[in-house]
DNA sequence: GATGAATGAGCTTTCATTCAT
DNA sequence: AATGAATGAAAGCTCATTCAT
């Protein structure tokens, strides 16, 4: 009934709380990426990260509580690099488009990361949000707009949004997949300028 | 707690082999379909279908055997919906994307359900093959006699694939999520519309 | 993601269902009685039964269970003991109080074994049906009877189970934590002495 | 998953040591009576104090020595109820009996969480003392000396105990179980006369 | 006194698969 | 063909307690 009484180990390297907790994510990410998230244990990241398995309890809510962590962080980042530098509609739909396909060219794991937790996400309702922000994008009221301005196709943002980014994200699937060699710079310009044909009005 | 008690399961009646191995089939498929391939165990498909474990393991390999079973069904349908009527640059590509979404709005946990083995088969070598159907598709031969003869963009397989298939996978995607609301038929032919005019030469 | 092959062991004695299920028991019992139900493991119970812990689970639901299984028996065998022989309020009165401490004395543990069911029960629902059982037993409509009868106290069935079993109870919980050495069949008679003197029309 | 994460407590006022003190006992005290001891975990005491972990250490041995440094004070206002105003037999018998089940009543979930350690207290060494303390009280020598003056039976105490407060004990285990719905007043009643009734010389 | 990160053995439970009958 | 008991490694997670700071 009593738990045994902790014993006595060999001292660990104290780190902060935070050093602690990042080395714990950058494993997590790393273990993540390397075999998938279904196939990464909680053991994995505790070998990979020198925490124990209590501390990485201590600092996150258990698997899926780390892989939301680290997807926010990958969403931020990615959005950040599909942001239009300038505010036309054309650079908003070719930043949409190719900022995601030079994202993932350069990123191939974090997108397969992500892929397979917007798979998971449909049976895991813990992932919901998450999938949610990775599957829509936040950019339909942008669109809205210019659908107002008449510079694009009165689309429903659903469709808009398949038409711009479905390739994209289609390119990245055989790519990461190993099944696409095209040059990353001629993928990516194919697949804006697609994308901006589209949709323009 | 919550599990059910070994269970006296009533004594069903007694099936040829075919006709076996056609139930566990069904069940399976209904198994994942409902809660998805991962969370679905043998023990579930062994309830649905009134088969015992020892004989789904006598008609199939195992888990991964029953998915892939069912989804070379599946690809089968579904390609018959793709195939052009015609023989036009024109019939094949508005065939190729508008029958994915007829298919998969008509479909769609078989939807679901075959990109969740897409997006494991990153992990799960078993899957690989049957992966590769359903990411790729066939229509590479196809489309590059099309270049040829100077109908479509002379794009490689991988890109024109992208552009023609992923707005359709895309919008599947998010509709059989429940975010999308278009009505089946104008979702798939702005779809296919969009896919010729993407690719036409 | 597969889980991996089970590899090739001893094999084991091939235990009918039943004898199987039986030797958990028996070893589950053991073991509560030996330790307590919270001071158990699965574990424990493993190694007492020789059954492999995917065997205890077949079976049963869990620890819980085995516990329910157990406590049914229990209360079985013990309300045989408290049966009045004959059918007067007397002759009921005195075998529910002489012959709880009877049993009791004579299965102290697993007296023990189900007071700390009971004690449990509070906290854990799943015992919420067998502690009602061990509580109140199923005296209540045979008092009424008696009531009517006028051959007993017209009290509320909590009260009168309460001066009828309530000293019973109390004095197993001494004798059996050790504390009480009075010989049992003194004990067992000044207590339903006492029980027919407190109800007594 | 279900989880809080590692939550940044808001910073609490500085307590003095006494202070701080009280409010871990009293805040353990309201875990163990809304939970039971065994579904309280430091976790949930250092939440409801305010406390941390450490300082919960700090000031007591233990998650066992909290709970005994509460029931020391349960029994002691518990006995308080108890002491005979007068000091005849009669007086001290139907003050322990009616004294029980008033104060319990009164403090129903107290009551339960001192059945509960009474219970664990079998299988728990750590309990033992306080535990004998719950289950015979102290009033030995005192039913020795009405023994000696012909005015009680002459009974072991073990018996004597059960007579007397066996119902007391079983009304409220029943009372706080739910179970029983008698006014509180008639039913100390009852079960004090029927106590003095059972041992009466 | 106070903090809270760290510990890690141990828990219950799952489940694809095997194989004696 | 059919049965279903048996397997057991491995999973995610808990939590009383310690101790460097």
């Amino acid at each position: 009934m009593a738990r045994a009484a902790a014993k006595k180990v060999k001292p660990r390297k104290r780190l902060t709380g935070d050093e602690r907790r990042e080395s714990i994510l950058e494993a997590a990410l790393g273990c993540f990426l390397e075999k998938g998230y279904i196939a990464t244990t909680i053991n994995d990241i505790r070998e990979a990260s020198g925490a124990t398995t209590g501390s990485i309890y201590h600092f996150f809510d258990g698997k899926g509580a780390l892989a939301t962590a680290l997807l926010e962080d990958a969403i931020a980042g990615w959005s950040g690099e599909s942001q239009a530098a300038g505010d036309t509609a054309e650079a908003f739909v070719k930043a949409a488009a190719g900022g995601l396909v030079t994202w993932g060219l350069k990123n191939p794991e974090l997108f397969r990361f992500t892929d397979e937790i917007r798979t998971l996400a449909v049976t895991a309702p813990e992932f919901a949000e998450v999938a949610d922000a990775l599957s829509e994008g936040s950019g339909g009221p942008t669109y809205a707009k210019f659908v107002k301005a008449k510079k694009v196709k009165d689309l429903p943002w659903p469709v808009a949004h398949s038409l711009i980014l479905g390739p994209a994200y289609n390119y990245l699937r055989l790519a990461t997949a190993g099944r696409a060699r095209v040059a990353a710079k001629r993928a990516s310009e194919a697949i804006a300028d697609a994308a901006w044909a589209a949709v323009k009005g």
